[in-house]
DNA sequence: CATGAATGAGGATTCATTCAT
DNA sequence: GATGAATGAATCCTCATTCAT
């Protein structure tokens, strides 16, 4: 569960400025506004006019600007949430699976997640690695979990050390690009593979 | 009979219609737009207005038009070269190393290419995955080439037998993508070397 | 409750949905548009730039654009107004006149409106015969006018039964055509008066 | 017959300037360009680009350029021939029916050569009243042979005399525009009896 | 706060016309 | 003379962003 501000008491945003709640009519459009980005990012279309997703919205335009300053912060505002499932799923995986396997489970999530929000793909990446400050968190977010996963599976047994959270990351951005394609997934699901044995043969090879 | 070139024989095009060759200016003019077009993406700039590129040119924008009726036209003219260049030196990675480290030396050159040609390479891995006619050509090139390394290898040791260039083509989408941050060709190799491994890694398992 | 305006009753557009009034400043500017365009396809530019209109309206031509997406719906909205006088007007000229020179006095008007509005008379003949869905609505209007006052020329004297109101918007579309030259005006009314000329002589040659 | 120049004289040209003959092949091109403009004008296509003309007979652009300097001139070329036989024709006429009988068959003649000619009827209309000199040639001809029709009616039958050529000329601008559609001719012949019609009437009235 | 009207810079594209080959 | 490459003005249109209601 995400924590949430404590009722009655003011809420405090990232940079630490008191903030009051928001009024339940904003957020709920706020609310919708992500879930109309969702939708149509959701369907290849990368570039649609912000006014598009405002009025797929319901809401105006202007409404939109006071919600979502730039288009990054749209962007990341509707992956978060995926971004944030998918890693509080990664303590549970470790619990239920060998480290080596958990990983590949969550590498396997993420290409479904990916199938889910196509349009999303190619920003996510290009995302990732600029300095747009927007997705800080998810990037922070998503590094922490596959580098806990690495930690662990590198205790348990013996795999290449010289990779990083950030090499993977790097990898899943080619597999997870353009889904939709018949046999996609099955491809991704071997690509994977293909990762995870590169991981263990250099420690079977000594 | 209609008047041909008196000297040398008729050039033909894609089609089997003789053509008569360019005009030497004309000519001067596609190249420059080309070089030019390939300074700009190196910038990592993918989205320049073609008006820039003509003027970086030196040409009207009439006559860019005349040249690449679409943006991808001029990419693929961009790319081509360069894609023939690394794909012509495939035979001779075979010729001179064992096949697998034919197939690493393919792969760590079209990491270098990608370096140079920043802004192109989301272009490529956009366009290798869809059905843009456009880079029909550039994109048998370079499965072509990428399978016949393969089947050298496979031929020769023992590698996984169900990884096929499309997937090679795959992964590397996302190891080149973003060069010009510190690092990035050391990481880019390291990715390679995993690939490799991962190929490998069935075969030393079984 | 979707909030609606509190007085007044909420307007209906077409399809019968509920549509706010428009903003009265928005309304204006819709206006001049109409307005400025009217004024310069009088003076026989009936080509001119959209961004002129736009210019001469003393709008952006973003203003100009969300109002009207194509050029056919400026023309509707320009002539459509002066269309609708003509023919509100022709009851009156039935109750005040004998049919067959309702009908003529009608056609008078006509060739005046024609005067008028210059540079709209090729645009609207062109527009009459062709699907452009736009003008429908106008088209309709006219027919129908003409219809009433055949139907009731018929009735009262014998005159041609084989001559519709398409035919008789045709001829029009050549007697309007050009207007502004000097005695363009007496030309037309002497055509106009063979048009119904022609359509009593075989009652009379009987 | 129309005159040519005599041969082994030099030609003269409109302006009384001394030409010296076009050379076969030149003719030739002219030519080709005249008939790819007919075909094009046929199909309804009034405002295709010169180029495309010029593709159509065969000829580089500047070929075309040499040969019409304006597309008026073009449009005067292509539809001179026929401007010509038409009026040709009228003596015959006159000769072989009664002279409103040859007025009325001229004109539906008139309907038929607009049947062929689609793209060029508005640029007819258009030009027959303005002052593009190009056209004065062409609207001469028709005058005359309209006016003859007409003088010879007068005088052999009584017919309303406030009618001239140019009157006959606007309303046959509206009768042949967008020929094309289904029943198209009747209605034309229809409109042609009816012209005709009115100009008995007043003569039987009296 | 919400709305959506207005703005206008920016980019794509076409085509008449000129001019070197 | 013929050719077609080059030119660039002109126009269309979109969309991010601001601001009055």
């Amino acid at each position: 569960m995400s924590p949430g501000p404590a009722k009655g008491a003011p809420a405090t945003d990232v940079t630490g400025d008191v903030t009051r709640p928001m009024r339940s009519d904003a957020r709920r459009n706020r609310e919708r506004i992500v879930a109309a980005a969702g939708a149509i990012f959701a369907t290849g279309a990368a570039d649609v006019p912000l006014e598009e997703i405002a009025r797929r919205a319901g809401v105006g335009i202007g409404t939109f600007y006071r919600n979502f300053e730039t288009r990054d912060q749209l962007l990341e505002a509707v992956y978060r949430q995926r971004v944030d499932a998918l890693c509080d799923n990664a303590p549970r995986l470790l619990a239920e699976r060998e480290p080596i396997d958990a990983l590949k489970g969550f590498l396997e999530r993420l290409v479904a997640f990916s199938a889910e929000t196509q349009g999303i793909a190619p920003a996510l990446r290009a995302i990732m690695s600029t300095d747009s400050s927007a997705f800080d968190q998810g990037r922070v977010r998503m590094m922490g979990a596959i580098a806990s996963l690495l930690a662990a599976a590198t205790e348990h047994a013996a795999i290449r050390r010289d990779v990083g959270a950030e090499d993977i990351l790097r990898i899943m951005g080619g597999i997870c690009a353009d889904p939709g394609r018949t046999g996609w997934q099955e491809q991704s699901f071997r690509l994977v593979d293909l990762i995870i044995d590169g991981l263990r043969y250099p420690a079977r090879a000594s």
